[in-house]
DNA sequence: CAAGTATTTAAGCAAATACTTAAATACAAA
DNA sequence: TTTGTATTTAAGTATTTGCTTAAATACTTG
């Protein structure tokens, strides 16, 4: 009826503003979560991710030869993920280890054994 | 040693040829899953994915209506997820209603209980 | 067929991304 | 202190993203 957008009969406006309200409510972890998953999102740092959870901690110098990519890239994907509260940060001498945080792993956890399994059962093959 | 990138004494050359080992072996999961994770990722589309968890399925026009977008804006968002199986589409009459797959759902199920969980956590507050 | 409606596509644009190289920091060790 | 190393930051650029409005499709129905 009264709707700017769409005119359809059978608009259900009751669905629409509970609609509305659910997103009012979720609001916040729709945004937080939508944070991670586009720091996730992109290939390279989704690597990152998988390779500090198998191997606990990496310097920037290492991703970068690993990834094949140069350091600066690797530094500013870095400092995305560590302002995001994903990675964090360890000195040893001029090295800095960066390693991932417990804060998103109930998040980040499920993606790491999706990863596992779907090269496992390529392996198979 | 030998490393353009990275000449740290404790370089570990084994641990990071593993690590090459590592990532080529899941590569293809890397990649979908990035793909996946970069649809989500984007707070518009994550809502949309939440709404039709919710809701069961959605046309274009009542999206636009909650999300308070353009028609065409959802419409390509709409596209995209199309185009990465995350959803489906079933229409009836002039009205094309889109419904998640279930293809990535082992993957989404729990964003969805992530962001019911937080929302209810506000409530509570 | 003609008119109307739901949706998609096209075109254009501003903003965000992700990389590169070069310069700047920070620190360690000779 | 000087030199060298690990990292970050800056600057520049090409690409991608996400929106808008306008036009095109597709389909229904009078």
């Amino acid at each position: 009826m009264n709707n700017k957008n769409c005119s359809r009969i059978f608009a259900d406006q009751g669905q629409i503003r509970n609609c509305k309200n659910k997103l009012g409510t979720a609001q916040k972890s729709l945004t937080a979560l939508s944070n991670i998953l586009a720091l996730a999102g992109n290939e390279v740092r989704l690597k990152m991710l998988y390779l500090l959870e198998t191997e606990k901690e990496l310097c920037p110098c290492d991703l970068a030869d690993i990834l094949g990519i140069s350091i600066p890239a690797v530094s500013q994907h870095l400092r995305k993920l560590k302002d995001g509260s994903i990675v964090e940060t360890r000195k040893v001498g001029q090295t800095i280890f960066y390693s991932l945080t417990q804060d998103n792993m109930e998040i980040l956890q499920p993606f790491f054994k999706h990863i596992n399994q779907h090269a496992n059962e390529l392996e198979k093959v």
